[in-house]
DNA sequence: TTAAAAATAGCACGATCGTTCTTTTAATCA
DNA sequence: TGATTAAAAGAACGATCGTGCTATTTTTAA
């Protein structure tokens, strides 16, 4: 007893099979993750591990699942205190580049898993499918918003914006994790500014 | 005999294998590449595969290497007919475009092998970063002689210019195989452009 | 055409995979 | 505390993996 929360063993158990399955899906994909492996990191059977899902897909659905509440926990949430329209965006970019560069050490799997799942289908996929386009949207109007508030010009296209902006952070994200290049997170600012500039009143 | 090229028999079908290991390690990455599911699709044994490359690390080497060969053929050579600076950058970024395309069927290794091997270390990842260094590199040295013609202000840095390129085709990449949003292209045309009003002359 | 050499097939190995089933241990609740 | 239920372990399954060995077939060269 006395687990700091008030939930059952299981689900306590449940709870750290999980995290033990984000932090190795980061590194070696959702694809890459195995029972296996995941039983002998929390010293527990395969079968032990296995019954909490079910079946390896339940797993990888939890994983995302878990990602997708921290992301946004570290994420999007921080920013809600920061001021309508670009201030938020600035921030949400700034979170974003920061969620990134932790990352090069982890691994991110709304990144891995795009390509691991793009050419298949299933729940996983959906999953991931379906929390990187929330988080896409929230982007969108944080854009939306920054136009209504007169700090954007009012002929930008917030869906091009946010792919812009995606692009930033997919090759911060390629240069500083493969390429090893070291200026990328520099080189994301000010491509961001640069952005600014073009979108900017 | 009749042939047509004057290889060896050997050669010829190693070269069959390595373009049906190009094929399925577009579609499932080069970490999914399995010596059996080329042995089918090739209608050989295992073992008749596996003789010609004496392991399963150099097979992957073998279809990193041929990526890059069609990729500066289909995607580089092409632009040297085009004028020096900024023409033969829009044609890269053309060209660069049109393979991202056709790859949202198939797949692109440099970017699904970036992300398989961007935490492991060995001659599959030294084969597939040289490749990408040595594309980005060109794509600089580009930029670098658009900025000597007076293309571009003077004050743009090559490796900037690069950065935010690259990162407009990972978001067409993303956002067309794995989002299917059907505007990437034309999201990725928008960008570059205003990319080139920022740092055109 | 025949002998040497190279290419391919066949088979088996140890390992790992996800999953199922049965047994044992631990948590829950009256 | 004792009875009931849930959780974890253990063992085994069929499948697939890369790879090594040996036999057979096919290509090459004299």
């Amino acid at each position: 007893m006395s687990t700091s929360k008030s939930a059952s063993k299981a689900e306590h158990t449940k709870a750290a099979i999980v995290d033990a399955a984000l932090r190795l899906a980061s590194q070696i994909g959702l694809e890459g993750l195995s029972i296996g492996a995941l039983a002998e990191v929390t010293q527990m059977s395969k079968s032990g591990v296995f019954a909490h899902f079910g079946s390896r897909e339940e797993l990888q659905i939890s994983v995302v699942r878990e990602y997708f509440v921290r992301f946004e926990r570290d994420v999007f949430t921080p920013t809600l205190s920061a001021g309508r329209g670009l201030p938020r965006l600035r921030a949400l970019f700034a979170n974003w580049m920061v969620q990134v560069a932790h990352e090069i050490q982890s691994g991110c799997i709304f990144i891995s898993g795009a390509v691991e799942f793009d050419d298949r289908s299933g729940p996983v996929r959906d999953a991931l499918e379906q929390s990187m386009k929330t988080w896409l949207t929230a982007v969108r109007r944080c854009v939306a918003i920054a136009i209504e508030e007169k700090h954007l010009v009012e002929t930008a296209d917030p869906k091009q914006v946010v792919f812009e902006i995606h692009g930033l952070i997919l090759a911060l994200h390629y240069e500083a994790k493969f390429i090893k290049s070291p200026k990328s997170m520099e080189r994301a600012k000010v491509g961001f500014d640069s952005l600014l500039i073009h979108y900017k009143i």
